[in-house]
DNA sequence: CTGTTAGCGCGTTCAT
DNA sequence: ATGAACGCGCTAACAG
């Protein structure tokens, strides 16, 4: 009982560049050179393989194109999550350039740990991926080290390389929140608190050192690292923040989740914003612009670092080389001044930095 | 001059399963057979190929397995935007959900665009990929109907599948869209708004069906179709609106990206919500429930979708059947009341619905 | 329990 | 300009 699954009239068995052939009357060596277009088909018979083609429906395969050359042109993208909006659009960023290239993308979430990333990407490497986007969970990426890694491309994204050897796009978390801070100093506010999520994440990190920067150069105390991860628990920290011995007159948000849970607790503790308390964060948002007062934040260029990403990465393939040493690209980031901060612009007001190349140190931490 | 590209010792080739087999001194069956457990192998033979695994570091090719076997083990995603929350939460789930089965995801966009989505279902197919979830772009997706489809399994999602044959997973927007307005007609109010994106879209459509549903119920005259597609046409339209002869008191938006452009264009004309104009959406999102005042939504269960849509397409591959009647699940939504429509909760209160799972039929378009 | 043979669909190599 | 053989790495089918 042949086919006994497939309900359709259809062959049960996809063409194959050999019955393309039989029907031209020609070689499978004919159709292959016409459709990679690597050496010259006469005019004649090109036509009647094109037309074999079209009556047959045929599809090349790339999965046995695959296996028999080099490239699988395809490469796979690991961040921790999709439902991210910042992780998101880096991912659609990827995905574009990837098309464009002629690349497909595998694409998987690691819930930022470690060892479900590593799992990830040793099945990506399975599949003989041409490279690899990740967005590395926080400790122990060491495993990119290890000789599996040595023949693949990876970039990494929004956070350093674990290895000196690999590309890596970040943006200048540092500079940005300095510039944050600084700006909440100018407004004259002497006890800033800053509020971020999980201190083991990079971002936070270089975020809170930024932070130090503008407090210390400006003669004033840094606070400790406030960290919050519900909104529950943000009312209760802001609460006791306010109510202690010396209350911070304004709070630097480090991404926009912290932000969201700041929003949260300043409506349930009903305090005025800017105030009661002024409020700045990192990272831009869709409605930040039209929230009540409309928010002063750090904008990162979220595509952007997506993008860049991905065009190291092609190059990287695109020349076959593995260089001991490799690039980290910092995007600048702009002041985006709102209200509230406590300045009153009409619309809003843009302060933009610069983009900068350095050639990856072995630890350049900016701790 | 071998390996000239490689710059480290690597062993330039990858090592395959003959290199193991050699090793261990066996066939390489026996290392087929111990890796895919499909037949019993010695304890000790099973130690030896084990270690001769170990010690060369062997990684199988899935490419090759995939080549060889009816299954390559892999799903295909195409979606307009990964940068939508929604669409981003739904991809979540899809990959999520392939992890569990040991399946990766060929992720792409399709930006809305009919060709771009052909273009990349075809691309997917040349991979064999084992099925494909899709978001379809508005018309013409007829292209499914074509035989290369027609061995293939395909769940189409948000959006109802343009083949009975193919299984979808949609919500109630209809329900939805009317109990929104039932909930802003119980307010009192007379005259309201709907406003919505391209017209072309799906949910669109069944919102603004919704909609009308309760406004005729009710006896209340239900208004146009009100396209809005950026921030500054909606401060117009809706400056417009209520500057025009029977203005509307309340205002009901078919999805998050036009309830920004509400909120816009309400703190444009500085509008009191829900003093002057009362709001409703469809469509929950982060932070709706800490701008002031909080929005009334009607909510998706958006994980869900991708979720179910994922579990119907494996549901498909194990069964390895074609059936001609695909099927339609549609989810309940929930209204969470909030402030902007002039109620005055505590919290929030959500009511909800209950799923229906229908077989598809040939057209059941809710117009 | 284990090995051998024969492809999966394609592209490289060498021949014509 | 075109074709025949071989092999990419793996597994199904049949031995033993």
């Amino acid at each position: 009982m042949p086919n006994s699954k497939r309900s359709s009239k259809d062959a049960g068995r996809n063409t194959t560049m050999a019955d393309v052939a039989k029907l031209a009357g020609v070689g499978k060596m004919t159709v292959s050179r016409l459709l990679s277009g690597s050496a010259k088909v006469s005019q004649e018979t090109a036509d009647r393989v094109q037309r074999a083609i079209r009556m047959l429906n045929y599809q090349p395969n790339e999965l046995a194109r695959s296996l028999r050359s080099v490239h699988s042109k395809t490469i796979a993208l690991i961040l921790p999550y999709l439902y991210d909006p910042f992780f998101a659009t880096c991912a659609h960023a990827v995905s574009t350039v990837a098309t464009q290239h002629g690349y497909s993308v595998l694409i998987t979430t690691s819930d930022e740990k470690t060892e479900v990333e590593q799992m990830q990407a040793s099945s990506m490497l399975r599949r003989r991926i041409d490279g690899m986007i990740i967005i590395p969970a926080p400790h122990g990426d060491g495993y990119l080290r290890g000789s599996e890694f040595s023949g693949v491309h990876v970039v990494t994204l929004d956070r350093p390389a674990p290895d000196s050897r690999f590309d890596s796009v970040v943006v200048n978390n540092r500079g940005g929140a300095r510039a944050g801070a600084m700006h909440l100093i100018e407004h004259g506010h002497e006890r800033i608190a800053f509020v971020g999520l999980n201190k083991s994440l990079y971002t936070m990190q270089a975020r809170y050192a930024g932070y130090r920067d503008a407090m210390v150069n400006e003669g004033r105390q840094p606070g400790a690292y406030v960290q919050c991860t519900s909104e529950e628990e943000t009312v209760t920290t802001v609460h006791s923040l306010l109510t202690g011995s010396k209350p911070p007159t304004a709070l630097f948000a480090a991404n926009n989740l912290t932000m969201r849970y700041l929003l949260h607790a300043v409506n349930v503790l009903r305090l005025d914003v800017p105030g009661q308390i002024a409020l700045a964060g990192f990272d831009d948002f869709d409605i930040a612009d039209v929230l009540q007062p409309s928010l002063t934040v750090v904008r990162q260029p979220v595509y952007q670092v997506g993008e860049m990403a991905a065009n190291l990465l092609f190059q990287r393939i695109a020349r076959g080389e593995y260089p001991s040493k490799g690039t980290r690209v910092v995007l600048p980031v702009e002041l985006v001044i709102r209200r509230s901060c406590g300045c009153h612009p009409h619309g809003s007001t843009i302060l933009r930095g610069k983009t900068q190349t350095v050639e990856q140190q072995v630890e350049d931490q900016e701790e």
